[in-house]
DNA sequence: CATCGTTGTTCCAACGTTGTAAAGACTGGG
DNA sequence: CCCAGTCTTTACAACGTTGGAACAACGATG
């Protein structure tokens, strides 16, 4: 591999000239700027960025700590940031916690200044003590604790309300909420957004059909709505916190014989590509999760480069309807 | 941040003692071992991977080249990369390729010995010209084209061919196949294995019931299974050379009314988490994710290490039969 | 012609780490 | 008490890069 020397050599100039050069520095004869980009042709020379970065103080890098790639929100917004994060000539490193706390614990501890610039944070166990991060954050999601880092996100309680508003707009008057959570930010708001809907719809909030789920799982989904199909009175509607709740939730009630949505109609949170070819298909919250991945990694860039304060960038979201609440 | 200078000035040691510790040297005095020790947990030192790497030669990175974070498959795989990677103390940089040529050509040129230690790729379109690879790799998949890199994957042929069979022993006479592709060399093998099941059945290839797809993604299966069910006699079974096409198919069998499995059998290939849940649920090959991902990170470390010969390492699959083929 | 400012180039040091070689401290045997 | 050998520590250089100072060349100005 050739090194600024070897360019430099071919070039019959120093090292220093190449790599002003390299770096457009402005200053260089046409003659000299010419040879040296010969030079740089012939030898395929490329910098070396552990030693660039290593002079810059700087790495390269930024981490993406998520709960688990295999969780399709996940992924798919993995994918987003790698591609924002490109036009900012970042390097993404995803760190996987399985949304432990432990796992979070020891994602952040491997952070730190010499091994990426910035980090994308989506918690759902940490607490206040652990955020003394040695980088500049950006929390996607919820803050679940009062903690002073920057977030990007949709207005939860917003978009929770609109998806209860459309079942209530359908004439459904007992409505489900699965996803009920003790830790996290985001389904103590989501769940705010459906009591307000019910509220303005002068619908009675009823215990018995907040139904919580740990994780936001497929399996968490369907054990969570048998329960409820196993209440004296069952739901004739069901929000879920997230689509994978929600496909969850209408398996099992297709397991019951639950008909979606003439029985039961259902609305997802999150939008994700399965919940377009599901049968039946799936009305969903839907984040705009680029103009998220975007956000996110241009906050970070502006914070690294001139330290610009904290800040609470809103995105926007739309409801997508589709069969799971009303027929075709 | 500390750094060894730092410790060393505390411990009162020179810098290279400190060094020896952290790296487990063994000739240090049980006194100046445990000064340095207390130094290290006083300054809260980490070492600068930069510089480490820097002085070492080597990134303490590897590439994981895919398609798209989006496919559940690859975010399933890359999540399991990145676990695997983590016992041999590298980090995983995930570069998209969106299946395309230029995606996948501008991807391998971004790699360089200076960036990653290695790299896992899973090309779809990449020619023989291009892998002229700077770093060890491996080959996720198939070779499309003859190519010396070590590759991980499963027996193709034989695992389409089980998946067929599981149809024929069904009683399914006309099968039809989802996912032919020109180029694509874990299409060819998959068609392979399911040309050799019909064979071995006296069941004749008919060539109306193999569909290409050049995407791999859920519209390109439900597009294909509308083909299938717009000829003379459609066909009463379909493999699917992915989960994806699979849902696809069943979305678009649906639509039209056509029962599964009553009417239409399918099976899939990947064992999406996705087609555990789906209704139905999805018959489909399951390779072992973990083990590839395993297998293929511990291939290109001893490569690295050693400079070990090329290998070509064949992991085990299964057939996980579900609804989509025999009705609950 | 001396001075100045501008432009262009080079040299040196430093980022934090580790391999090498050499120096220093200790041990036991003669 | 010296020497050889073993154990322990240190100084130095180097990995490839870039910022800054120093220097050189140049034309313009007084």
């Amino acid at each position: 591999m050739a090194t600024l020397k070897d360019v430099a050599r071919l070039a019959g100039v120093s090292v220093k000239t190449v790599s002003n050069v390299v770096n457009g520095y402005s200053f260089v004869k046409p003659d000299n700027r010419r040879r040296v980009e010969e030079a740089l042709e012939a030898t395929g020379y490329r910098p070396n960025l552990g030693a660039r970065n290593l002079r810059r103080g700087r790495t390269g890098f930024i981490a993406l700590v998520l709960p688990e790639l295999s969780i399709p929100y996940f992924a798919e917004l993995a994918g987003l940031v790698i591609a924002a994060a490109q036009d900012h000539e970042w390097n993404v490193l995803i760190e996987q916690t399985f949304g432990t706390l432990a796992g979070e614990r020891s994602a952040l501890a491997s952070l730190g200044p010499h091994l990426v610039d910035a980090a994308i944070l989506s918690p759902e166990a940490l607490q206040v003590d652990d955020f003394q991060l040695p980088v500049p954050a950006v929390l996607l999601g919820e803050h679940a604790v009062d903690v002073p880092i920057s977030r990007v996100g949709i207005d939860n309680v917003a978009a929770a309300q609109a998806a209860v508003r459309h079942l209530i707009s359908l004439g459904h008057q007992r409505i489900a909420a699965i996803g009920a959570h003790p830790h996290r930010g985001t389904a103590a708001l989501r769940l705010e957004g459906y009591r307000r809907a019910l509220a303005e719809a002068s619908l009675p909030f009823v215990d018995e059909l907040v139904v919580p789920a740990l994780n936001y799982h497929r399996a968490d989904g369907a054990a969570a709505m048998r329960s409820l199909l196993d209440l004296r009175t069952p739901p004739d509607a069901v929000f879920c916190f997230n689509d994978l709740l929600a496909i969850g939730a209408m398996r099992a009630a297709g397991e019951r014989f639950v008909r979606v949505p003439q029985d039961l109609a259902v609305v997802g949170f999150d939008n994700n590509e399965e919940s377009v070819y599901s049968s039946p298909s799936l009305t969903s919250v839907a984040p705009d999760k680029a103009a998220i991945a975007q956000a996110a990694v241009a906050l970070l860039h502006r914070r690294v480069e001139s330290g610009d304060a904290l800040e609470n960038v809103e995105t926007p979201f739309s409801l997508q309807v589709r069969e799971s609440t009303v027929a075709r």
